[in-house]
DNA sequence: TTCCATGATTAGCC
DNA sequence: GGCTAATCATGGAA
């Protein structure tokens, strides 16, 4: 059956869905003039497109003055949706999007979106906390927050912005729809569907700011918080402290635990920054003794000088208290290897140092270990060359 | 801009 | 898990 013999049959007085219309058409045997009348309407509104503008606007102005217009009228709605609009009518209820979902997430996580709106300060503080700076990144601290802030503040003017433009096109459409469903068949159905669309459109644009927020903050941790990026050389002090730690170790340059905790704590650095210098410096060293070799020399006069005075005090507290008693929390200077046990109580790694200078087992790696290629006798170290005392076994 | 020093990372070893 | 060795990436001096 097609369209136009389906409507002709319908607007006689039972619309598709069986219910009865308002139609002024009596079932009296006057159906032939009737149904003479409504070919004549749809012939008048199919053919109004091919006349000029002011016959057709005489045309309109009968159409709508007809006495059918409404059932006309409210026959067309139930056509348009029984027809095109079913098949969007399918798309309306659509599950959350995925990406939508992790974008959202990770703004939250990032701090950019939280629950309270206009950049979300708190949540900003809270997500840089979470990140873990040290404390001597703090001027790229507060950098990378001013940044971060700067990014939500603009994220979220951004989408107030989307959300007004989005509900004043919205009312915008909402009222050209109302207004045109006083000429053009259009249901409140229809109308809250093309709402929809625009919303649809809306959040499509919304994700892409989301997206693009996303990427602005991962471009900022990568450049604020990337390990490498941030790479700063440590201060003059924490390698002076660390060397001295490394010179008057030599024998044996691997700290305890506990050893690099004090030295990370005298530093300012972490742990495994304190693990990767020494790591860092034994393989330098060891690869190229003759360029330490004067800054060896440095640190061991340095040390010897601390021992001697150390020596002296000992000595003194021995002449003075007898029996001896250790000279303790002096100076705070590092033990010297094999300079005898007398310096090992005065470590100021708050007796850290291990008293042998054995190679801890199961550093000394098989294949190039520390011993096999830096004897401290190869190092013309004026304290290790010097000690008479030497606990270190390797040798 | 180049070069060297240096902190961080990674793979492989024990 | 800690270490070595190689490598990467950046800072800073020349």
């Amino acid at each position: 059956m097609d369209e136009q013999s389906h409507l002709m049959q319908t607007l006689v007085g039972v619309t598709l869905t069986g219910h009865p219309v308002p139609l002024p058409v009596p079932h009296d045997g006057t159906d032939a003039r009737n149904k003479q009348d409504i070919g004549d309407i749809l012939h008048q509104i199919m053919t109004i497109t091919d006349q000029s503008l002011d016959e057709a606007q005489a045309k309109k102005h009968g159409l709508n003055c007809h006495r059918m217009k409404a059932a006309l009228f409210s026959v067309l709605c139930e056509i348009k949706e029984k027809t095109g609009l079913s098949i969007r009518g399918s798309q309306d209820e659509d599950p959350p999007d995925p990406q939508l979902m992790r974008l959202d997430n990770m703004l939250l996580a990032e701090g950019v979106s939280g629950p309270e709106k206009g950049g979300g300060a708190a949540a900003v503080a809270a997500a840089t906390a979470a990140v873990g700076v040290g404390a001597d990144n703090s001027i790229e601290h507060s950098d990378y927050r001013a940044k971060l802030s700067q990014i939500s503040q603009i994220y979220h003017t951004e989408l107030e912005k989307y959300e007004q433009a989005c509900n004043e096109f919205t009312t915008h459409v909402m009222n050209l729809l109302r207004e045109q469903s006083r000429t053009r068949p259009i249901s409140p159905k229809e109308i809250e569907r093309m709402v929809n669309i625009i919303h649809r459109k809306f959040s499509s644009i919304q994700m892409q700011l989301k997206q693009s927020t996303c990427e602005a903050v991962m471009i900022l941790r990568s450049r604020f918080l990337d390990a490498r990026r941030k790479r700063r050389n440590f201060s003059k002090q924490a390698t002076e402290i660390l060397n001295e730690y490394f010179y008057s170790h030599l024998s044996n340059p691997y700290p305890s635990e506990e050893a690099k905790e004090e030295l990370a704590k005298k530093c300012a650095i972490t742990l495994s920054q304190v693990s990767n210098w020494f790591g860092n410096k034994r393989i330098r060293y060891k690869k190229n003794i003759g360029k330490f070799q004067e800054e060896a020399n440095l640190y061991a006069a340095k040390t010897a000088v601390t021992a001697t005075q150390a020596v002296a005090a000992a000595v003194h507290n021995s002449q003075t208290n007898s029996p001896a008693t250790p000279s303790s929390g002096s100076s705070g200077s590092y033990s010297l290897p094999g300079s005898g046990d007398i310096f090992m109580s005065m470590s100021g790694l708050n007796g850290s140092y291990q008293p042998t200078q054995v190679p801890n087992t199961g550093q000394t790696q098989g294949n190039g270990g520390w011993h096999d290629a830096v004897t401290p006798s190869s190092v013309t170290s004026p304290i290790e060359g010097a000690n008479s005392i030497h606990s270190d076994t390797s040798n």
